[in-house]
DNA sequence: CAGTGGTCTAGACCACGAA
DNA sequence: TCGTGGTCTAGACCACTGT
């Protein structure tokens, strides 16, 4: 830890922790702070750079720098249960979940995602999960027209989507499979702007498919989730204990 | 794009992708590029953090840039039969998997995994696979001695730790269910020491936690996966769909 | 407008690794 | 020792935001 830079960071991580800067309000201007610890700006805003990237300062450019709200964890889970119960104490008058629909074409990596042909016709479901008017979380699904036409779902309280699940059960299309596919990465310049991150801080990227009896692809879905404000959970069963369950429970047929 | 660190690194990544540089061979130097660019060195170094945290390219302090071998993407799946199939064209000659074993004592974190107290002995069993002589994944597995005695897997050919839970299955230890945790952060000094990344590039932080019929941990992991090399598959089958594989198929009981 | 953060300069010196 | 990247300076000027 020779670096003044670290040093500064470590510095401010303990006064953010203690409260010095109220959430939502502005820290002392860099140039300040840079004075205060007697480095030059650049050295400053590498130390800023760092809390930035740990998601514990917002920068707004021309504004100023402020200390972002903790922020309760909330889980993604695939399996429908558990994310009733992992994020029911989590979800507070807070919460909200927007949704905007549209009519698309299929690009290349829908094309592939969905096993389509480039240019054809999907419906897009964008939600953006807030928490304090904050957005948490970026969803965004597809489904084919060719599987299901254009509809509008009643409530939207999930923010991964599964009232367009329960459109497509009402279709009469049954999920068969689910299959997520994740990996870590930086957001795009856009998906940083939607989410009101810094293009520096890690996502969790997943792309999900669910397919029906034929193997057919009837949802494809793309989330971006910040890596220091979600988690996502998966549990696997024995097929010994997972067929008790089931048996025992009547577990619903799709997820 | 009105930034000249973007312009530049723009034009970093075509030659990179162009092979102007040789994998595994000196860039030329940050001075030389940065009169080449003629901007002042941290200007150019800017637009290398760029492709640092892009893992395009890794720094060595003191003796200079590398790109970095593309690498293809490896798949971890906690469905064991995915992670063969999906696997296996992706492992090469090239690849290995080295194994360190030490008794450890549980620490709080650790102690919160396994559900036991502070100081509980463990065995700690660390994977680490390569491929080409390059790390790759970083999987340490703690299993406490209550539950089963200090042993030495015979092969460890998977980078997951799947020679452990035979381990475990040798002595009559029956996971009935396994939970996988998935956050996206970036590595601490000694994870990225370990893995030879830096510790801007997002990494995917599973914590997996494995649970015998009474409901007792038997086994806890903790992967560390780079984001530009790994990817982690789930597959949910619907209840119908499942036990009808299960029946027709007769699964073995554990993962 | 004034004040903020964003970018950039043209150097300096230090720390590391190899010869 | 030498060449490399790592850190840091003391400014300058630009871009953005609210008044």
């Amino acid at each position: 830890m020779a670096n003044r830079y670290e040093q500064i960071a470590d510095d401010l991580r303990r006064l953010i922790a203690a409260g010095t800067w109220p959430v939502s309000e502005r820290m002392p201007a860099e140039a300040e702070l840079a004075a205060r610890y007697r480095v030059s700006t650049p050295t400053l805003r590498m130390s800023l750079d760092l809390l930035q990237s740990e998601g514990l300062i917002e920068k707004r450019h021309g504004i100023g720098n402020f200390v972002r709200r903790p922020g309760q964890r909330v889980a993604y889970a695939s399996d429908r249960r558990l994310a009733v119960s992992q994020a029911a104490p989590d979800v507070g008058a807070d919460d909200s979940v927007s949704l905007d629909i549209a009519m698309v074409e299929a690009d290349a990596r829908l094309a592939s995602l969905l096993d389509l042909r480039v240019g054809s016709p999907l419906t897009e479901y964008v939600f953006i999960s807030h928490q304090c008017a904050s957005p948490r979380s970026l969803t965004r699904i597809y489904v084919p027209h060719a599987v299901a036409s254009p509809a509008v779902p009643e409530a939207h309280g999930s923010p991964w989507g599964d009232s367009v699940r329960q459109l497509l059960s009402a279709e009469g299309v049954e999920v068969v499979r689910t299959t997520e596919r994740v990996t870590a990465r930086f957001p795009t310049a856009n998906e940083a702007h939607v989410l009101n991150i810094s293009t520096r801080t890690s996502v969790l990227a997943v792309e999900r498919t669910s397919t029906d009896a034929s193997d057919r692809v009837v949802e494809g879905a793309l989330l971006v989730l910040p890596g220091d404000r979600i988690e996502v959970l998966f549990t696997t069963r024995s097929a010994v204990a997972a067929t008790e369950e089931m048996e025992t429970a009547g577990w619903p047929r799709t997820g």
